[in-house]
DNA sequence: CCATTTAGTTTACGCGCGTAAATTATTTGT
DNA sequence: ACAAATAATTTACGCGCGTAAACTAAATGG
């Protein structure tokens, strides 16, 4: 641990009394150097503590073990949560994980996938801005890098994508929904930057129309990824104005949810299924903090894991030279009943 | 835009005419080169829309341009913001930031460094995990690499420390509850990671016995970084314990608010400071989904942005070679007024 | 014990770029 | 138009490591 700082594999290869390019070996895989060898490594590794630059490793290098883990937008506690989950499994697996976010900025994507190609990744996780993005320029990075696509889907692209069965989410919501009380009215922004939200709307057009009910879209105003303050400004403008036509409301996603809850707290409309209750009010994703909304949210949740699993397994496939047809995986959400719905 | 791959600065170079240390150059500022040369540069540039490999460019630079941004918990939307925050600074002062969450692991975070060293970073901003943070390692690092601590100090190593008052902040909202109601209890983890919470238990104590007012500090049990749940859990069984002395409860951190106040909705228990609330509850941190809860959480805040300027200034200062001695800054936090308190 | 496998060493080159020194070409002032 | 100043080029080396080829030393097997 002590000793004269080691500068470069070549310094800690002489102290150690190994050639480099066996050193290199060694730490390309501890197992394929003989065990006497290995012994005077370590302990050698133990008096010196050094550890190669990983950025010069991956220079001249054939396959990199990096891996890119690339979010819209790491605020959202939904992608903070996916992009941490899918990092334990790049380390299990054996990679070293990056992660980026474009902060909801088109140009920063571009830029996050350049660094990305500086980087040399075996492979990328990718979970594209949706709408925005530059579509041109996903497709060229696909081209060159191995990249599984997530979350929301754009094209055809990459390796495959995978990520949640929309239309399972709010068929689903809407049916129970429907069975337990009025027939929702759905909540959404005018103009979402994720393609997910469309397919949500028109999900729910057909279920409600499947159930042999009349549907009623609220599209509210907002641009951007505020949508907690969003939901609360739209929700505050149709409660005012009687815009829901039911008293259950089936929100996109749950973030606009939250901000529709506090709206209804600050216009002193109670939330829930019991008798005192005005109005009921789902929300979809399973986002991290909708247990502790008041009254927490029912709402349908990611299979956050599956979906990781999914997404991270397929990738490493690829990386292993296992080629698939381009394919989507789409998976189910898990309804969880609490007490707003 | 389109024209043959290009692969390095070698083949660029060759492309459009100019040698490549000229290239090189321009890519390290696009004024040091005439005129001619840079439109001739920048025509080839539209035409192959080549870059360098960031990577290579920092193997053998005296000084990068590389930032790196380490917090303990990119889940936690406080870090989130904080660490977008600063990004967004470096950018503007034409840094590359390098976003690393420790994700609660002392081990993660020893990890993180040895990356950091890789990167060879011009400076890095650093939140440690705190109390379980590897001091040593932490120590070691800030000797190789000019690092600004922020929002949690660990001795006194670094460049500086950058963070919030915490005395401020608990005295200024002890003062306000003090004054507006009954005087708080403070509900709080047992074992908190992070050294804020025993300087704010502290702050309570002594602004409890100089406002002349008997203190009480409610401890849950918890371990980890799910303070939520924590206040959630911590929460339900203190108020069927009976376990608040008063009306009025001052939470260590807003996460802890936001799973008491989602306890106190279970229990039925009305919170505000309406005629028909049962009791208050404040928080601390101004954390980005205060504004959300139900009720709204009075909070005293955070400055986010005066936080974050003073650190990186503070290390873009220190990169340019202004030489200052090791200083603590700790600025005020903003009492936010809302509903629960 | 010697022949054969296996692992290690030397040597050499490459990755994609920064950078310094010496040289040559271009621009500027007059 | 010419000398001086400025910019570009050539040449050469370095960063920290991967990797391949040829060679040498050490571990096997009968």
């Amino acid at each position: 641990m002590a000793g004269n700082k080691i500068r470069n594999m070549e310094e800690f290869a002489s102290v150690s009394g190994i050639s480099r390019p066996t050193v290199s070996k060694y730490f390309n895989d501890p197992g394929s150097v003989r065990d006497t060898t290995r012994t005077r490594i370590e302990a050698a590794l133990e008096l010196h503590d050094y550890r190669p630059n990983i950025y010069a490793m991956n220079q001249n290098r054939k396959l990199t073990k990096n891996v890119g883990i690339v979010v819209p937008l790491l605020s959202d506690p939904y992608f903070a949560e996916i992009a941490r989950n899918l990092e334990q499994r790049c380390l299990a697996a054996g990679y070293r994980p990056t992660l980026f976010s474009s902060h909801g900025d088109p140009a920063l994507e571009v830029e996050v996938l350049y660094t990305l190609r500086s980087l040399k990744p075996a492979g990328v996780l990718l979970a594209p801005l949706g709408r925005a993005s530059d579509g041109k320029a996903l497709e060229k990075f696909c081209e060159d890098v191995p990249t599984l696509i997530f979350d929301s889907s754009v094209d055809q692209i990459g390796l495959a994508f995978v990520g949640s069965d929309n239309f399972q989410f709010t068929t689903h919501i809407t049916d129970y929904l429907c069975r337990t009380g009025e027939p929702p009215c759905f909540f959404e922004m005018k103009t979402p930057a994720n393609p997910n939200a469309h397919r949500r709307r028109q999900s729910y057009l057909r279920a409600m129309e499947a159930f042999g009910h009349t549907p009623d879209v609220i599209s509210v105003e907002g641009e951007g990824w505020g949508f907690e303050e969003i939901g609360l400004l739209g929700g505050h403008d149709a409660l005012k104005r009687g815009r829901f036509s039911t008293n259950t409301i089936l929100c996109s996603n749950d973030r606009l949810a939250i901000g529709l809850l506090t709206a209804c707290y600050e216009q002193g409309i109670r939330v829930g299924r019991g008798e005192a209750c005005l109005i009921r009010v789902a929300g979809q994703d399973g986002h991290p903090y909708s247990r502790y909304t008041c009254p927490p949210l029912t709402t349908i949740s990611h299979n956050y894991d599956a979906v990781s699993q999914t997404a991270a397994e397929a990738l490493f496939a690829a990386i292993d030279g296992q080629v698939a047809a381009w394919k989507s995986t789409r998976l189910e959400g898990k309804l969880i009943l609490r007490d707003s719905a």
